[in-house]
DNA sequence: TAAAATGATTCACCTGTTGAATGATTCTGT
DNA sequence: ACAGAATCATTCAACAGGTGAATCATTTTA
């Protein structure tokens, strides 16, 4: 047994690294109860809230490249989750829209989320919880993380 | 414009997964300028502080499973980094350890680890970066995340 | 209207990972 | 001492998730 390192302040990026791969791993363990994986969960997240996206654009604010979202769609599509429809003006374009049964869906996915929010942060008391959520907003604003998912960088 | 959600803590949880796949991606970056893997790091520091281990009790602590150990050892091996010598105690075991090269490439990692950590904090001042870092630690430790790496969870 | 740009798609490919099967060695109980 | 069970390392086939290059249809540019 030794005593401890008297000055440790080393390992909070390792934490934080540790700490996002469980909340990932959990969320996924939620969303899988749904039939849907995490990148599904952004979808639908995303569709709900900017109805009429294009491929493209879900790709850009999804940080996905575009032949990345088309099994995405694909699949969500064969689920009836989600609708390809030609947009009219411009028909290289697909609009994207959520079913009724995606809407439904959605619906779940925001119970999952507070359940999951809150079974991440109850160890700690909600004050503490409130600090942690302003330290880490500052860090994300900082590094460039944008606050909602991910965010818009096309080249030009 | 809408005046933003007066009572909303819901987004912590996913910051946290933000955050903490932002700062697995920097680390990687970093080994990369090493020539290594996170997991390759992960492996040259536990052999740096167990000696001798087995590969078997390396996937433990790494978390990983006997036959991901393989391929890792085998490519530290190539590079001069680790040595496998059977165990005369138990012929089925190796015992790895590193060579002179290896623990002069897990100096390095130890400058970068100390960057990577400055990195990450540096958009807070050192009491946020302290209080982070308790507060990342009761959640760690809450929610059984070994302090230190992967723990040991074998079965019985 | 020819040429360049854009959206969606396909395809081959890569990385990291897992589980089952195998061979060598050691341990167990009788 | 010995048969059988357990253990370590290894191979192998397979899989998920993700990427970049090439292609086709459509639209924009000049």
């Amino acid at each position: 047994m030794e005593s401890t390192d008297p000055p440790r302040p080393k390992r909070t990026a390792f934490l934080l690294s540790q700490l996002g791969a469980l909340a990932s791993a959990r969320f996924a363990e939620r969303t899988r109860e749904l039939g849907l994986t995490p990148s599904d969960a952004g979808v639908l997240r995303l569709l709900g809230r900017s109805p009429g996206l294009s491929q493209r654009s879900l790709a850009d604010r999804l940080g996905a490249v575009p032949s990345r979202v088309v099994p995405l769609i694909d699949s969500l599509e064969t689920r009836g989750l989600v609708a390809r429809v030609r947009s009219s003006a411009d028909r290289r374009n697909y609009e994207l829209r959520l079913t009724a049964e995606g809407t439904k869906v959605l619906g779940a996915l925001r119970g999952i989320a507070e359940r999951h929010e809150a079974e991440i942060l109850a160890p700690l008391t909600s004050e503490q919880s409130a600090q942690l959520g302003i330290l880490l907003a500052r860090l994300a604003s900082a590094h460039a993380l944008d606050t909602d998912l991910h965010r818009d960088t096309r080249p030009a």
